[in-house]
DNA sequence: CGGCGGCTTGAGGTTGGTCAAGGCATGTGG
DNA sequence: CCACATGCCTTGACCAACCTCAAGCCGCCG
């Protein structure tokens, strides 16, 4: 009980660096050492806070700095030229805000804030450094970078060859997945700040269309949809109609001999 | 000439190490020094040929090591319950082949090769020990994986929110524009060894609609399409139409300072 | 109280999938 | 060298799915 009291007091002003989402994430893939966590301390000292709808990164612009999300929930997207708008993936803590938009010059997506969020501003060149000095963040960062890459592929493979249903039904499952791998979920529910819309823009459907799938879903018992959280009724049944299998999302091989 | 002929000869049984299409995607990036390519000769150093059809890495089963495409093409894909499939992308000269897939445990995605192909054959291990060693190949391969990644997202974008006409002129533009960055196609043509099945499958359509598609964009003057080479006929509309812009295939900014 | 954004539901029309048949090229075995 | 099989491309007809448009509703916030 003390201790989720000091924890709680970490939490406010500065987290212990083993707690920090990104951090946990690295970790799950158990190849760092304390001097790597050190240094990963020193690199994470800039916080920055934005608010609900604010962009972070806008497509076209050029960044030099990246910033991994402590808390909140960001969307990722790109604009398309007669307005339409594909939401690559949910920015989630733990993730690389910047990754990979920042690494091109303009960006080529664009971010924005979903909900408040707090984040921890890093240069390029500080990653970089990091890089250079420590291997073993560096070979977590490639590790890093093949997991979001399987993410959008699943995305993918979502918008091209599921059915509506299957697509919103995957989409839900998926954050709630990655939620619960950074501890920021309970096991059978979670937030979901994001409009219909937002959905629809995500996996390919109409926002009316999104709306009706979901009612399809709570009408089979598979989900509980109020305010904007989601309550996972039907684990199992939900996996199987939307065929989520959540290999990509755990930990990886890299590291192994 | 005589250059160009000791070149020739090095093709036929060794291939200068700054000429393989792989390096020279490392090198574009301009972070490599003469250490870095020593390196990388002594780790490419065991060649494997598959034959046309044969698959490479099949989704399900476990592998440990990567391999390097020299020359041919592959399509990396994932293939669902109900047997449709979606192709996640092109394996071209310089790339990667078991990335993302064999990251995981067990891999995520298979490839198969779509032309004979030769490879470098390279264990999990000594690529994590040549990160280790040479962190400019380190960071070299964060930024492979941005630009696989944000390839990936591009393609979402493609099957999420573009019409079936700019799906597969994008999806032409896009295999075009990969092919000379590795100094395998000519200015305006080149071979797809894909049937129109798969590229339905990459795009989200399915093959007689591709098929109306290819029709529509030869009707236009856009494209010729003659056994399985494609000629670029008119660069520019067929780019306005696609809405294809190559900036996420660049130069990306991660060793900037 | 009034306005606004987002959810919900409905009607209608187009798009693009499915199914099917025919054509053409390539390769193979007799 | 021909007969046949196979795989892919091409075209057409039909139909369901999903988008678009629209209207009504609810909750929230100014």
């Amino acid at each position: 009980m003390r201790l989720l009291r000091v924890a709680a007091a970490n939490a406010s002003k500065n987290l212990a660096i083993e707690d920090h989402p990104f951090v946990a994430k690295l970790l799950a893939q158990g190849a760092l050492d304390s001097e790597d966590l050190k240094a990963l301390g020193r690199v994470l000292n800039r916080k920055v806070t934005v608010k609900k709808g604010q962009d972070i990164i806008v497509q076209g612009y050029e960044y030099k700095t990246l910033d991994i999300v402590e808390s909140g929930f960001a969307l990722r997207f790109t604009l398309l030229h007669q307005g339409g708008r594909q939401i690559i993936n949910a920015v989630l803590p733990g993730d690389i805000v910047g990754f990979p938009a920042s690494f091109f010059n303009p960006a080529i997506f664009s971010v924005m804030a979903a909900t408040a969020m707090s984040l921890h501003r890093i240069s390029f060149a500080a990653l970089t450094d990091l890089c250079r000095e420590r291997s073993n963040i560096a070979i977590a960062l490639i590790w890093y970078a093949a997991r979001e890459a399987s993410i959008y592929a699943h995305h993918l493979v979502n918008a091209g060859r599921r059915s509506p249903l299957e697509r919103v039904g995957h989409f839900l499952l998926e954050i709630h997945f990655r939620l619960r791998a950074v501890g920021c979920a309970p096991e059978d529910s979670f937030e979901l700040p994001f409009s219909q819309e937002s959905i629809g823009d995500a996996v390919g459907l109409s926002a009316p269309h999104v709306n009706r799938m979901l009612s399809e879903l709570r009408r089979q018992g598979l989900i509980g949809a109020e305010n904007h959280t989601i309550k996972i009724l039907d684990r199992t049944a939900l996996q199987i109609l939307a065929e989520f299998e959540p290999s990509y999302l755990e930990r990886t091989s890299f590291h192994q001999r």
